[in-house]
Formats: structure tokens, sequence, C-alpha cells
RNA sequence: GUCCCCGUAGCUCAGCUGGAUAGAGCAUCUGAUUUCUAAUCAGAUGGUCGCGUGUUCGAGUCACGCCGGGGACGCCA
């Protein structure tokens, strides 16, 4: 019998066959496989009811017909039945189970599996972009853990990911900063703390530019100054931002996060000329008071709700940057598809900006990418408002970790105090850390969501540490052995799961390729995540049911093929959505 | 004012783009440890899916209208 990784795909193409055999019109037929609730089998088709009602014919014999016209190895794997109005269910047999289980038995045999979806597409993928000069705080947190989720995703899909940091690195904010800069700048405390020293410079001009408009024309010079080449603003600016970056990328290491690419906004400097000409040119683009807009007539809001590409005084602005950055990627990357993983309140940006490159596009003959704004919402406070510090500032992203880090500490210390505790410091980071990821992800990222220490450390339910104790727990079980995870002698000769909680998991197990899939289509992480969920639940169950490790060699060896194929996606999945593991907790 | 998003158990949230009797976790209650990590597991309680009308074999999901909450709206990003 062949055995596809996603079963899925498999089901689908057996019933359109069917369907066909069975006389039903060729490509009016859309077999709508799912994963079903477990009452019902491990896979459903609801294609037989649309194509009935399309027909205008009874749906029940229609399913009936396609069940009949099934081919016989589909059979061998499957158990099948018609349910209710016309349902077509599918149980996987255990032979089929362990079949699945015996082929996909490694992290490259998953890869492999997977890698079909995506293949020869590039995608390049929008995310973090913080400012230079400026703290990463909690507002930057799920740019950084969305963006590098999906980013692993692709890439483990087939796509080649060009994962590209856009930071704000230009702007009018230098002005002042530079002013400050030349008057204000402590050098011990930039050695200390460069981002907080900009921070304060850039506060302490701000204020006296708004206190004296000397100042302000002063500060205006100085950024005039900076995009005319002057040297040494220049080289201040390459230092604030060399400097920023290096914080940064200190949050990156943390969150195991690694760009392709750092094109900020200011290497498309040079590049937004030929926006302005060729959106003018296409007639894209109108006056109106000075300035070089877009307008959208078709559109209910944007036929008056310009998007603006050229301020009046000449200068470019970040729909400017944009436009020249799509140009940019598609030229230099080929991007088949760019993703932006931007806060939701930027949609009407996006979409404008969407708008207008696939008119310039269409006009321009050029073939455009797929564009995606892969939204987000807010993390909120307990209160339900933006979270903030006490004090009303802004969380720093360092502190937040810190303070996962610190939380987790104290909770490993209290769970397992015999660890040295050089090891209980390494634990609690990758649990601190991972709980703040995993919070993150496991939420549906376009709705808003409350930021909660007690939920997110308490490792009870869908917690980041739920999923590592169940991981740790599995390697556990090698380790008393004396064998290496995963060890082929260790399973040798592992027959048909039996038990409830042996069936119970493999079924699970068989249905990561379909998590992956949905996954990776709708750019959404928590649907792997809530998958991890109840797989390391299928676990928990099957851990305090079975025990692994018998005299019964057939028994035990099926036993330790189950927990090796659970640690197996458990560990790639956590690893996809950015997550460390660990070997004890 | 215009447009967008949200409203599901006491609380926090899923609900795979229209499928079967709406699901988890927390909280509350009951039980499980001579057994591979109890940071665990088994069970119970808990619902007018904001309200209404419609579309159809079928609606938490789609359309329209209300009510309530959030957000975006010309030279910031």
């Amino acid at each position: 019998m062949h055995l596809a990784f996603d079963l899925i795909g498999e089901l689908e193409q057996a019933l359109a066959k069917a369907a066909a055999a069975a006389g039903l019109e060729p490509g009016s037929f859309e077999p709508g496989v799912r994963t079903s609730d477990p009452r019902h089998g491990d896979f459903q088709a609801n294609g037989v009811l649309a194509a009935a009602k399309r027909a205008g014919k009874p749906p029940r014999p229609m399913a009936e017909a396609v069940v009949a016209h099934l081919q016989g190895d589909l059979r061998e794997g499957f158990e099948v039945s018609v349910a209710g109005p016309g349902f077509i269910n599918f149980s996987a047999r255990p032979a089929m189970l362990l079949a699945w289980l015996k082929a996909f038995r490694s992290r490259d045999d998953l890869a492999a599996g997977a890698s079909a979806a995506h293949k020869g597409e590039t995608w390049v993928v929008d995310y973090s972009s913080p400012n230079a000069a400026k703290q990463m705080h909690v507002g930057h947190l799920r740019s950084a853990v969305i963006g590098e989720a999906v980013s692993r995703l692709l890439a483990f899909t087939g796509a080649r990911v060009v994962r590209d940091n856009h930071l704000g690195d230009w702007g009018t904010q230098y002005g002042k900063l530079i002013w400050a800069y030349k008057r204000m700048i402590d050098e011990g405390a930039l050695e200390r703390d460069p981002i907080a020293e900009f921070e304060r410079l850039y506060k302490a001009g701000n204020t006296a530019a708004e206190a004296d408009p000397a100042v302000m024309d002063e500060a205006r010079a100085e950024l005039v100054k900076l995009q005319g080449g002057d040297p040494e603003n220049l080289a201040l600016w390459e230092r604030i931002n060399r400097a920023s970056l290096s914080a940064f990328q200190g949050i990156y290491d943390r969150l195991g996060i690694r760009f392709d690419e750092t094109l900020g906004e200011s290497f498309y400097n040079d590049k937004v000329g030929r926006v302005y000409a060729e959106l003018s040119e296409a007639g894209i683009s109108s006056q109106s008071d000075g300035a070089q807009v877009v307008f959208h007539p078709e559109h209910p809001r944007f036929k008056t709700q310009p998007m603006i590409v050229r301020k009046s005084d000449g200068a470019a602005n970040y729909a400017t940057t944009d436009l020249a950055t799509i140009l940019y990627r598609t030229e230099h990357f080929r991007a088949d598809c760019i993703l932006y993983v931007v806060d939701k309140r930027q949609g009407d940006h996006f979409e404008q900006l969407f708008l207008t490159a696939r008119k310039w596009y269409a006009k321009t003959g050029r073939s455009v990418p797929r564009l995606v704004h892969v939204d987000f919402g807010t993390v909120l406070g307990e209160n339900g408002k933006p979270l903030k510090t006490r004090t009303g500032d802004n969380i720093r992203l360092r502190d937040l970790l810190d303070e996962a880090t610190e939380r987790a500490y104290l909770l490993v210390t209290q769970k397992s105090p015999d660890f040295p505790e050089e090891e209980r410091r390494r634990i609690s980071e990758i649990v601190g850390v991972g709980s703040v990821q995993y919070a993150d992800l496991t939420q549906n990222r376009a709705s808003d969501y409350l930021f909660s220490w007690e939920k997110m450390i308490s490792l009870e339910g869908n917690t980041a540490a739920y999923l590592l104790y169940a991981l740790a727990r599995i390697r556990s079980i090698f380790r008393r052995q004396g064998l290496e995870c995963g060890d082929p002698a260790a399973e040798a000769g592992a027959g048909v799961p039996e038990t409830p909680a042996e069936v119970a998991i493999a079924r699970k197990l068989v249905k990561f390729a379909d998590t992956l899939r949905l996954s990776t289509e709708t750019l959404c992480p928590h649907f792997l995540c809530l998958y991890l969920y109840e797989l390391a639940g299928e676990f928990s169950t099957f851990y305090n049911a079975d025990k692994v490790i018998v005299e019964d060699p057939a028994v035990r060896a099926r036993r330790l093929m189950l927990c090796a194929r659970t640690l197996l996606i458990l560990e790639t999945g956590l690893g996809l959505l950015g997550l460390r593991t660990l070997e004890r907790m």
C-alpha cells in the first residue's frame, strides 16, 4: 500500500476518482475531507452534500455510490462508512496507523513529506521591524514571535524563505536625536545601555525643540544635513543604528530569531524615485494639496482617503518606501509572496498599499506577488487596556523575558531543588522564554489577548511548560533504559497499537500532516499549538494508563515506538514554533 | 461622520472558512501515587453562541438591521 504523509490529500484524490467512476460530473465535486470528531472516525468527507445540493439529488445514495467506487487499497487502510445525511467517515485501521508511524520516524522524514506544499516558491517575511534608537517593548513581541513561527512553518513546508527585518532606521526623529547627541551625549551611559541613552537624548531633543522654535530649526537642519550625506551626521546615524541592532540581537538570540536580511527603510532611500515616476506615468497617482497621492475610486473609503506617496515637501514617507520595497523584493528576491507581520491597526495602510501595488504592476506589465498582511491583535493588561507598567510606560521586552525567566526559576527550584543551580538557570530560561512565546502563539493572532503571568507560568492547561514536561517525561523513559530516543532497536518488532490509549495517541500522531497544512495555509500558528497540546494530553493519558517499560517485549517495543514518535512530533512542532526543549525539568 | 474588527460556560479562549449532540483550560466538587517525573491523570457541575430577521437539507460560522466594546481615518510608522 502506498503511504502518503498527508492522509487527507490521499483521501481526496481517492474520492475524486471514485466520484468520477460513480458518474458524478467531473469538476463539480470537491471532496471536502477534514479531520473529524474522534467519535465519528479520523477523517470525514462532506463534499457529497454540496454536490448533491447542486445536482438537486438526494445526498445519501450519492454518497453510497461514491463509496462503492472507492478502490480496494484504500479500504485496506481505512474503514469507510456513510453516516447521517451523507457524510463519508474514514477510520484508520491499526495496520495503517502502524505503517505511517514506521514510515515517518525522523524529522527529515516529516520534512520530506511536508515540503511538497511550497516547493519552488519564494516567500519574503517582513517581521519584527522595530525602530532604531528605541527599546523593543511588548508591542514588538507579537510580530517577532509570530513572524518567526510563520517563517519556520513555511521553510519546513518547502518554501525558500527570506526573513527580512525592515528596520525603522530613517525618518524625522533623527534630526532631534542628532541635535541632542551633539550637545548632551553621556558616553558612559552610552556604553552601559546605548538604546536607553538614545531614548533619553531623543526625549531631551524633542522637549527642547517644542519649547524653542530655534531648536526646532536646528534639528531640521541636522536632518537635512543627514539626508544630504553630511559625513559627521552620517557617522552618527550609523553609530546609532549599529548600537541599536546589537541590542536587538540580544532579544533575537533569546527568541531564536535569525534574519536573512536587515534592509531598513534607509536602504530604499535611493529607490523611491522610480516609484514617483512610475505611479505618475501610469496615471495611478495625482496631485492633491501639493502632495502626490493615490485614490481608489472603487473603494468605499479610499475614494476619499488618499495614500500619500510623496509629501508636499517632496520627501518620502512609509507608503513610498513600502512600494519601493515591494519592487525590490520582486526584482531582487523574485518573491512569489510577501508577508507583513504587522499590527492589525495598520490594516488600512496595507489595504491601500496592496491596491496600489496591484494597479501599478498591472499597468507596467509585471506580475504581482501575493501580498498578505499577517495581522495580529494587541497585548492587553489585566485591565483590558494595552499592557503597560504601573507608571504607564511601555514594558521593555528584555524586562518581560527576564521576569518570565525569574518566575520559571522559582518554580524549577521549588519542583526540582536537587538539580544543580546552573541547570536550573538553563531550564528557567527555556521555560520562561518559551512560555512567553507559546502564550502569544496559542492565541488566534487576529484577536487581542490578555497577558497574565499566572496563566502563562502556572503550567496548567495549554502552556509551554505542559508540553515541555510531557517531552521531558518521554526523554526520561529512554534515559532510564539507557536508550537513545528513537533508537531503532528499541522499537524493533513493534506491532499495531492495541489499548485505547495507544490507539488514541497513534490516531493523533498521523494527523500532524493535516495540522501543518492548516497552520501554514492560514498562517495561524495557534492551530499547531492546539494540536501539540492535544497530543501532549493524549500522551499524558497514555502515560498514566499504560506502563511503557514492561516485561513483554512486544508490548514494550510498540509503546517505545509511540513514545519516540510523540517525542519526535512534539519536538518538531515546538521547534517550528520557535521554542527550545529540555532533557529534564 | 465613514470604514474595519470583536461579542461563545463565572473567568481566559478554541471552533479548520456552512456540517453530526458547540469544545478546551482555569475556578468549584469527587476520585487516583508500593508502578517509567503528580509541573500528572480520571470524572462531575457549568451554554438563549449579544439581540432580531433572513438565506437552506443544515447557521456560532453567510446576508441585513439593531445593541454593546475596540480600532483606523492627508502629509508619523
